[in-house]
DNA sequence: GTCTATATTTGGATAGAC
DNA sequence: GTCTATCCAAATATAGAC
């Protein structure tokens, strides 16, 4: 161990990613992702030759990939609809720090970030929404309706992150990832019987 | 009008606010903000002697001053509940531009915005909230249940905007404030008869 | 009250030694 | 593959004329 061990791609993920989750991309300065990696600037660019822009998608990707380990597929594939919905409000409470953590889907898609990097966003966004509504169609929701669902699943996410953030207080998000199985599977749609909105546009 | 006219202070907030709100506030830079306001940036800071810090404070407290005008109490205080949260979803709509402008809440809570920036979002956060439970209460739902209701529906919007502009397409919002009426005044928890989330802590 | 011009710091990105 | 030292552009903020 004399000469320092170059830090692996994994590690130097992890690392950066913070940075950008607590401060977006254009927040994530040069010299924040530098200290927080432990390298200096030459060497971040020796290892994304693209800079800034590179390190970005690497980190959003890493994301992606953990996101599906984590939340999307934790239970085993021949477990219940119900059993993986559980597994996968498990995976989001320890993915996110139990509503600490920022998510890119957020932070990412504000102007300012680099169109290369919003369009991942985009897709990451899309796949998810597609992972939750495979998974309730499997539990045997029509189709449209699993889809409907799934962009709810992270509205209230996505909502509850940015609430709890807000607050500086992680109930939101608990409370949300606590209901988070039974409001996917709930019956029916039993919500509008009322008068005004379901009829026109 | 040799002279040009001094600007008045609600129509250069009117002006800075979508910086801000594309932006973030670090996003947003005082020669982005000079040219949608018209002013050199030496006249911003006469206008707002503690610079962006004050710029970004006036804009949040205006933006609270037009939501309450135009989202929580746009109905005449003497209609019934349901009337007003449907006139408080299209407030929401007009205010939101559809789901096309960001929440301050969102892109002011990030970390690198001001500590006293970031307080102000918090106490308007709150407030939200307890308007909304307010007028769920005067609807004959129990104070707990409208407080988390308003939660819900603060989550809700937030979620909605977040994936509207991660998916650059206005379908989320315009759903959630479609059922934003309807998912409030819903009859009871005929949520959870599931076995496992409502037992424990 | 607004302007042009500038001071100062920090931003992303590179050069070249080791 | 990582470092120190540096470049240049853009950031916030201010000085001083009008």
């Amino acid at each position: 161990m004399a000469r320092p061990e170059s830090i692996s791609d994994e590690d130097l993920l992890s690392r950066l990613a913070p940075v950008f989750r607590a401060r977006g991309y254009e927040g994530a300065s040069l010299a924040e992702l530098s200290e927080a990696s432990g390298l200096a600037k030459a060497a971040l660019y020796h290892r994304f030759p693209d800079g800034k822009l590179a390190m970005a998608r690497a980190v959003l990707a890493a994301a992606e990939r953990q996101m599906a380990a984590d939340a999307l597929a934790p239970a085993p594939p021949r477990a219940s609809p119900a059993e993986r919905l559980h597994a996968m409000a498990d995976g989001l409470l320890r993915f996110y720090d139990g509503g600490r953590r920022t998510c890119l889907v957020d932070v990412f898609s504000v102007a300012g970030t680099p169109d290369a990097v919003r369009a991942n966003v985009r897709s990451g966004a899309a796949r998810w929404i597609a992972g939750i509504a495979d998974l309730l169609v499997e539990a045997g929701i029509d189709p449209a309706e699993a889809r409907r669902r799934g962009e709810d699943a992270v509205i209230r996410i996505e909502g509850a992150l940015v609430l709890s953030r807000a607050l500086n207080d992680t109930a939101p998000f608990e409370r949300v990832a606590k209901t988070f199985a039974a409001d996917l599977l709930r019956p029916a749609a039993a919500v509008h019987p009322s008068k005004k909105e379901t009829s026109d546009d």
